[in-house]
DNA sequence: ATTATCTATAGATCTATAGATAATGC
DNA sequence: ATTATCTATAGATCTATAGATAATGC
């Protein structure tokens, strides 16, 4: 049929070097990310994702096969490169007290950094065709679990109020909505406080509300 | 010229008759809410929208003047119901030391029946011309204040703490990205948590964590 | 005359493909 | 031969308007 999938994520492609289907895709996708933060996914016509990635139309739908096609690859990179920035921000941190705290600090940066991507997915996650929707969706809970894991650490180190299983994931996603709220919610925000009082109010919300001892 | 603004959101429309205006504009915003749930706006074309409505696509142009008009008065639409619907659940409760929970209760419940209608706000708003978008989210604010105001109240009968203004006007937008998570993030937690479960815990973060005396 | 409504369509898209061309390797 | 790329365009929209028709009031 010559057809192929290209890594896991079930894009077709008619492509058969992979080297080659990966590096024109993430040309794809820088281009397609900026038009989109800039015009949104169905006011940018495919013409001119593919003259901004610097090749044809043809040479577009030889690497997807269709529009959507590209605004998956668009989520999916951007959850990849939020999930990445999490996990090196992480990695930077020392253990401690304060992981959590630290963490949430080191996320709401990352937010900051990718706000007009975030909001690009907020805007566009509905515009997705159902399997892939889903996929997006599965990839927003993984992030979500780094955060749980880390309530569970600090309960058992007593360093927050025990919590039943199910409020260690609301709380999971109230911080990662705590993340997203800076960047949907700029227009309002960037006249009124800055990033650093801002993680400093959510992270008082969002820790020192049920930790031991505080207040 | 022929061109009248009808009420006072700036939309022109070439009928003269203004009751007769409001009615149709109401069918309008009727059929294109559904539609626009359902399909998003983009995918949603205006002759469809016509149909729906009970009239034909050159009537529809004599209520708007574009579909982006369309947009508009759906968008504030909404905000009016949501609005609405909150001050006729304040209105219900009773005054009293548990005037922020109970309101922050009843939003929340308004948040919960038309979450169908914040999640389309999150994914269009920002396909509006932007003069418009400036008027939405302006109301956003103004809902907003409802509860800078409650937050204050409770400040001064020192059920909170003392707070500065930044923080009182942080606090209230936090709240309101509260109801609105209700909505935009259902996938995850219909399966995870009762809106009554939802509701206790977003209170006890939002209002415990910065109340006197509590813990 | 004036107002509201409808039908028919101009005109401008935009997605996706077919088929030609160029480049690479046997 | 095979693979990748491009050009040209079919075919299917979709928005907005022009101009005809019907209804209402002087």
């Amino acid at each position: 049929m010559g057809q192929r999938r290209s890594g896991d994520d079930g894009v077709i492609s008619q492509v058969k070097n992979q080297e080659l289907v990966r590096t024109r895709r993430r040309q794809l996708v820088d281009a397609a990310v900026r038009l989109f933060i800039e015009k949104g996914f169905h006011r940018t016509p495919t013409r001119q994702i593919a003259e901004a990635a610097g090749f044809s139309i043809g040479s577009l739908y030889e690497y997807v096969s269709s529009k959507d096609d590209v605004l998956f690859l668009v989520c999916d990179a951007i959850h990849d490169e939020i999930e990445s920035g999490m996990q090196a921000a992480m990695a930077r941190e020392k253990e401690g007290v304060s992981c959590l705290s630290s963490s949430i600090d080191a996320y709401i940066r990352v937010c900051d950094a990718m706000s007009d991507h975030l909001q690009l997915i907020y805007q566009e996650t509905k515009s997705l065709p159902k399997k892939w929707r889903r996929h997006v969706l599965e990839k927003e809970v993984k992030i979500t679990e780094i955060f749980v894991g880390l309530i569970k650490k600090e309960v058992a180190h007593s360093a927050l109020l025990p919590m039943e299983e199910a409020d260690v994931k609301l709380l999971a996603h109230t911080i990662m909505v705590a993340g997203h709220m800076w960047a949907f919610r700029r227009w309002f925000l960037k006249d009124h406080c800055s990033l650093d009082a801002y993680i400093r109010f959510q992270t008082r919300l969002l820790v020192t509300g049920f930790s031991i001892g505080t207040i």
